[in-house]
RNA sequence: CGGGGUAUAGCGCAGUCCGGUUAGCGCACCUGCUUUGGGAGCAGGGGGUCGGAGGUUCGAAUCCUCCUACCCCGACCA
């Protein structure tokens, strides 16, 4: 396990600096709580973007692009929906500066006010559903499904380097649908879709489930929601499905005429990923020598790096990398052949790994004359000498074995740290002392979740579904309770 | 918004308590030579309105007042 995670010194800024920043991941802005997303950590975020595209449009979905900014009316529209999200606004008040009066600087124009405030989106079911009463007439119009790729705004108290920025990028998926069934079954489409994604591309596994009443989404009537376990212990919430019942059909009257010639509201369902992903992909697989990158996310999967004195040296190494370069790329990997004479192997070494490039291939004098390149995994550390004519087969083959031995040791890792709990001594000692997915009874109450979160800092992360059903007693009232479900302490 | 802390070169820091030459160090950067199979060595060089605004003083990074930003702990949260 990486040391930055869990020293009590190297607080998250420490891991930013030291990983990050040298990764090449991201920089702070001055923006409070806001991130510049560094072109390598982009390209990690354009590979998880394409990946994801590739599969809402292969369940039938279809992208659009909605505006930024929403009247604050638009916004009241949804009870349960602005009381989750009033606290975390930005709004627009005005919409030009002038120059001060005093001659010194720029000021907000108070003639410029706007008649009605602009919230700037956290999320975008109203705009979204405003617009959608205008494309929903008839039966003939559902399911509509429509996916946005955007930015967001949360004006959040705390904020945290890819876990939680005030600004980040998403998805946000909203559809509407003709019956309940069909919209229950499209939300439980993309959890399924988001697990796929996190588990065969992320490499990280997760859970899934049902959140529960007081973790659900503002306005759901149902969240889902995926949850993976980071190397400190702690749960991330990776991906969220909400069923909103008729919701906000009711609130912005979207309704279709039905088959049979009756008015109905729609059934619509949202959901979405985020940036935190990155954070997620970094968190769950890194070492102290920085990130360990699943082959099918990263943004280069082999680099090679020449080994040589004076040009002549060079050329002939180039000839060789290049060519393996070229059947590399024929199987579809990317590969990139780092030939920059500023910098020496050893450095280009350690930066790759910092870079969590998956496979190294280093060609030198020794490994012309011998017809040979060394070979290094990233994820294993592991070193090996090959013959050049095994190369393109051998990497070919290790980009599927490293995917599967990422996800293996990450999967191995939660199972070790996920425990059955069934007193409450058990429960405080080891959210205390060891993290990790805590399997216990609950009552099924609010109170009692409420309780256990203000004692324990433990929220419940999912209430499994479609797992073996096991009575018991709540582990914090001893009240009968039907199932377990997963406790943990959450980013 | 409450409690605690920090702000000095691109990054990380010392100097502040006890005011006093030209504000230092490491990394990074630039130049030259030697190097290149695990983050090169030597020599030389560049880069600072010491977070901002006032004040005290012959003199302020240092003392006083106000402001701002960031970090950590809470409440909030993808």
């Amino acid at each position: 396990m990486a040391d930055f995670l869990t020293k009590k010194e190297d607080n998250y800024a420490q891991w930013y600096n030291d990983l990050v920043v040298k990764a090449n991941l991201a920089e702070n802005s001055a923006v409070r709580g806001c991130m510049v997303i560094k072109p390598y950590g982009y390209a990690i975020w354009e590979k998880m973007q394409s990946e994801l595209d590739r599969l809402f449009k292969s369940t039938g979905h279809e992208n659009a692009y909605f505006p930024l900014f929403i009247p604050k009316s638009f916004f009241a529209k949804e009870a349960a929906h602005v009381e989750g999200f009033a606290k975390e606004c930005a709004v627009v008040t005005h919409y030009r500066l002038k120059n001060s009066e005093d001659g010194k600087g720029i000021e907000v124009d108070p003639d410029a006010k706007l008649e009605e405030e602009l919230i700037i989106r956290p999320t975008s079911e109203t705009i979204i559903w405003n617009t959608y009463k205008n494309w929903i007439q008839s039966y003939r119009d559902l399911p509509l499904l429509i996916n946005q790729w955007a930015n967001v705004v949360r004006w959040e108290m705390r904020t945290r380097l890819f876990l939680r920025t005030a600004e980040f990028l998403w998805q946000e998926g909203h559809t509407a649908h003709a019956t309940r069934e069909e919209a229950l079954a499209e939300t439980k489409t993309i959890i399924d879709l988001y697990a796929h994604f996190a588990e065969d591309f992320m490499g990280i596994p997760v859970l899934k489930g049902f959140k529960s009443e007081s973790e659900r989404f503002a306005g759901a009537v149902e969240t889902w929601a995926i949850e993976a376990l980071m190397q400190d212990g702690k749960a991330l919430q990776a991906g969220t499905s909400h069923f909103l019942g008729q919701n906000f059909a009711r609130a912005f009257d979207v309704q279709f005429t039905n088959k049979s010639g009756k008015l109905e509201h729609v059934w619509s369902t949202s959901w979405g990923v985020s940036t935190r992903l990155i954070g997620a992909l970094v968190m769950a697989h890194s070492d102290n020598d920085g990130l360990v990158l699943p082959p099918k996310l990263a943004p280069i999967q082999v680099v090679i790096v020449p080994i040589y004195k004076g040009d002549s040296q060079l050329d002939s190494i180039s000839e060789t990398a290049l060519k393996i370069k070229a059947d590399l790329e024929k199987l579809g990997i990317r590969v990139k052949y780092d030939n920059r004479d500023t910098h020496k192997p050893g450095f280009k070494f350690a930066e790759y790994e910092l870079k969590g490039v998956p496979v190294r291939l280093a060609i030198g004098p020794r490994d012309i004359e011998n017809g040979t390149v060394e070979l290094a995994r990233r994820d294993t550390r592991e070193k090996e000498t090959i013959s050049i004519d095994r190369v393109t087969d051998h990497v070919n083959g290790l980009m599927s074995e490293i995917q599967k031995n990422i996800y293996n040791k990450s999967l191995d890792y939660r199972e070790k740290n996920t425990y059955k709990v069934d007193s409450w001594n058990e429960f405080t000692d080891s959210i205390e002392n060891r993290g990790g997915f805590l399997l216990a009874h609950w009552d099924g109450t609010a109170e009692t979740e409420e309780k256990i979160k203000n004692e324990t800092k433990a929220t419940i992360r999912v209430i499994p579904v479609n797992n073996e059903k096991e009575t018991g007693k709540c582990v914090y009232t001893g009240k009968p309770s039907k199932q377990r479900v997963v406790f943990a302490r959450a980013y």
